[in-house]
DNA sequence: GACAAAATTTAGGTTAGACTAAATTAGGAT
DNA sequence: ATCCTAATTTAGTCTAACCTAAATTTTGTC
């Protein structure tokens, strides 16, 4: 139960939860492009995970793995660890929101549950980070959060930005100069069906903006009825 | 010059730094004993810290190790991060002086630049930490500080707590209560030549306090005159 | 249902940083 | 000057985490 697992390990448990959340399973190429590294990499790791007592994934062999109840358990804290220095990192020392990720993820492996407990009290518990990610609690349950993604809105439907699932500063820079950051309001204003491009115009803004398939996707807004 | 040293490196250097300070060397004994680690780990290090270009440490075999210039370099960038990060837990996240110490260790391998200079602009870009050490400058110069330690002291001479040098938890809390922290005005009440012991009275402060050779080495003063 | 392309695993290798046990060197006491 | 002990180094291992190249399995297409 009390570990010390090495940082590399926690690293491997955040990308399946992330992994697993959107595509049901993390194959073992897709855990090597998020951390960069070889896949056969990955096979051997995933190979000491599920092994490890209690174990920590289950490997179905070319069929890729999915987090045990223990393994999920980590991969909550160090995301709650994560996203908690994130919003620190902006609301206490000034980052930017493009800023905090990269410095959060090495921080997350490193704090004690005392600085974790100490930040998420300056700043009064908070439940979502910069980017409008859920922070869990303290228990490790998952505040609800919007599930509707960018790319599924209509022509004249609006909606608000809830959050914005993307790591790149200079896409993250690019878009807040658009306005586009949690809880901007805004109007589809179009949408071409060979490549998904969507067009919305933000509130307050002159002109509209022209967003891809592989950003649309990673924007999760809240539909406004009516 | 341009680095991404890993951590062990940088806690050899920290240490080696500090030996070269009070013993004008650093053994592979000594080293060993504050890593806690075998003294035949150690001489492996060395011997890689003195084949790096440039060297980070001259290599006398059987004699110990000095850093170069550019292995003090690198020492006081990550004493300056230590610092600065244990004046930053105590007085934005509210930690105690017995605390700091610990989370800064793993803290100042991981910060960025950046945050290095976030908490030196939030903190008011401090010279003393929690224990009175000072922190190096941006620049890395060592900001000037008491040299005297308390057991060169002689009784009913008076003097200032300047600096308290150490890192146990349970001995630092002990201190505290007994009023022995930085700026605490002091009186010598009394020496035991056997043993080394030295009794203080603190101003303010009920009973005495009997100090071994061990602490009031570790105890740095100023002397007030007169 | 065969087959090529893509995904995955196996096999073997590297580096950092630790370990123990055994050999060597240095330094102080006689 | 010798000898003993403490300090140091050498030699050989180990583990975590990565790598590349080659072998294998899965899957989608016809």
């Amino acid at each position: 139960m009390r570990d010390e697992l090495t940082h590399a390990v926690e690293d491997y448990l955040k990308t399946i939860y992330d992994l697993s959340l959107s595509h049901g399973r993390a194959s073992t190429t897709q855990i090597a492009e998020v951390l960069e590294i070889a896949p056969a990499s990955v096979t051997g790791m995933i190979k000491r995970l599920s092994a490890t007592k209690p174990p920590l994934v289950q490997y179905f062999k070319h069929r890729g793995v999915t987090l045990t109840a223990e393994g999920e358990r980590v991969a909550l804290e160090v995301i709650r660890h994560h996203r908690l220095l994130e919003l620190f990192l902006y609301e206490t020392l000034g980052y930017s929101w493009d800023e905090v990720d990269a410095e959060a993820d090495r921080l997350e492996h490193v704090i004690s549950e005392e600085f974790e407990a100490r930040i998420a009290e300056v700043l009064g518990d908070p439940t979502y980070d910069p980017h409008g990610d859920p922070i869990p609690t303290k228990d490790l349950k998952m505040p609800s959060h919007a599930k509707l993604s960018l790319n599924e809105m209509c022509p004249n439907q609006r909606g608000t930005i809830q959050r914005v699932r993307d790591t790149d500063p200079d896409l993250l820079r690019y878009l807040s100069e658009q306005g586009i950051v949690p809880q901007a309001h805004f109007t589809v204003t179009g949408y071409t069906s060979f490549d998904g491009n969507i067009t919305i115009h933000v509130d307050g803004q002159n002109a509209p903006v022209v967003l891809g398939l592989r950003i649309t996707r990673q924007i999760f807004v809240e539909q406004e009825i009516g």
